[in-house]
DNA sequence: GTATGCGCAACTGCATGCAATTTCGGCTGG
DNA sequence: CCAGCCGAAATTGCATGCAGTTGCGCATAC
């Protein structure tokens, strides 16, 4: 990853305006390394062997997994280690809630507040959406579908209630399985963004919310909500 | 399960820390001094200071600044300290909706998730309060009112909403000004606590949601919302 | 064969030390 | 008198070292 032994040269590549310190770019990194499945829950994560792993010593591995911890992506327990988080399946059924309704207020503000521009972008992705679903592409309408939200999000005109949101959907990033599976469920999925795109663009906000929490719903099921392996050692 | 509730979570759901660790400790004694108006917005948190404060070594006193820079009570400027956390007035209105918009979606699931003793709490903690807003007590009624919205919190059957809503109500905590000024506002905040509980009592959701919207709505004015001074050192 | 106690290895929590960067005092020049 | 610059103090970022605790393996007793 990013090799940097502190030798002459060139100080750093990136960002001259801000550079971020080890502990950051290291909660990024192990961040990644868990939404993407790389870090399965319950996995410890020790220090020394992370430290080894990104050529740091422990001081900001631990910095970062404080971060983490406080993000609710890895559990501490103290003098035990730190592990993924592992919710347990009522939790994660709140989680998902909890995402649900932060979703469905974000649609509703979007269709209060969203301007012309806005809701032409949205509605765009949505029919550029519609031809993905019609051929079958799911990893292209999978990461289409982020952009789809992220609009949402970003619509609402409200950072903070985004920020809630992406925090929730990344803490469960790691036990969505193997969403969208069937060319069935990608129409289905299309069809009802479809009613949220409607609902936004005649500027009905309970409809919208309404149409979310359906998505959200039939959603769930495709998620999976896996229950989760045994702990198991970090590779 | 063991349920302890005598220590207050501070960023993790439960706390399995029957000794927590020195960075811990910090992260709460720095929180509640930022809460409770010790440590006023854009005042600058110098690790050796605090150090030397509490009696540790810097160590344990950046890991509480990751975490406190995490839960969003402080910002952290890489190679450049940190300061308690004094966002642009914007983004504190937002912070205030989004707040809203929690509060209301708990009181919705409260109408059709809280059961006969839930009810029954909630009510007679409405009928204490109104009692103490006759007798004109602000403090005890904003100590009450606390305990008021937790139990919409609680009642809702989702312990992640009711974090995300707390933690919310926490940053926005130093940027309450004088609330409940005059005895006036008490009889009205009374009044909209009434509206609420009345609309949860008979299981209807959505004017539960419109209540809690109408109450913070009312709320906001009195909050004051304070622009915040220049930065500060700290005492 | 199972349960119990002991001892060791491993890991975490914290303190300390050093290098790098930021900031502020004073100085010079316009 | 004010803007710009330079050096030193202050402060952060990170590495290292040590003490305390946890957990595990092994030997022993029942």
């Amino acid at each position: 990853m990013d090799e940097r032994p502190d030798s002459p040269g060139a100080t750093t590549p990136d960002t001259p305006a801000r550079r971020p310190t080890r502990a950051e770019t290291l909660a990024e990194a192990i961040a990644a390394a868990i939404t993407e499945g790389r870090l399965a829950p319950g996995m410890a994560l020790e220090e020394e062997r992370l430290a080894a792993l990104h050529g740091v010593s422990r001081t900001p591995v631990r910095e970062a997994l404080r971060l983490l911890a406080a993000t609710g992506l890895i559990e501490q327990r103290p003098r035990r280690g730190a592990v993924v988080a592992r919710p347990e399946p009522a939790r994660l059924a709140e989680m998902f809630q909890a995402m649900a309704e932060l979703e469905a207020v974000c649609a509703s503000l979007c269709a209060a507040a969203m301007g012309r521009a806005e809701k032409a972008a949205l509605y765009a992705r949505h029919a550029a959406m519609g031809r993905l679903a019609r051929d079958g592409a799911v990893d292209a309408y999978r990461d289409a579908n982020v952009g789809f939200h992220d609009l949402l999000y970003a619509g609402a005109g409200n950072r903070y209630l985004a920020e809630l949101a992406e925090t929730t959907r990344r803490r469960l990033a790691p036990f969505r399985a193997a969403q969208l599976g069937g060319p069935d469920r990608l129409a289905a999925s299309h069809a009802e963004h479809g009613a949220i795109v409607t609902a936004i663009l005649a500027g009905d906000g309970p409809a919208a919310a309404a149409a979310v929490r359906a998505h959200l719903a039939a959603t769930e099921g495709a998620w999976g909500l896996m229950a989760g392996q045994p702990p198991a050692r970090m590779g």
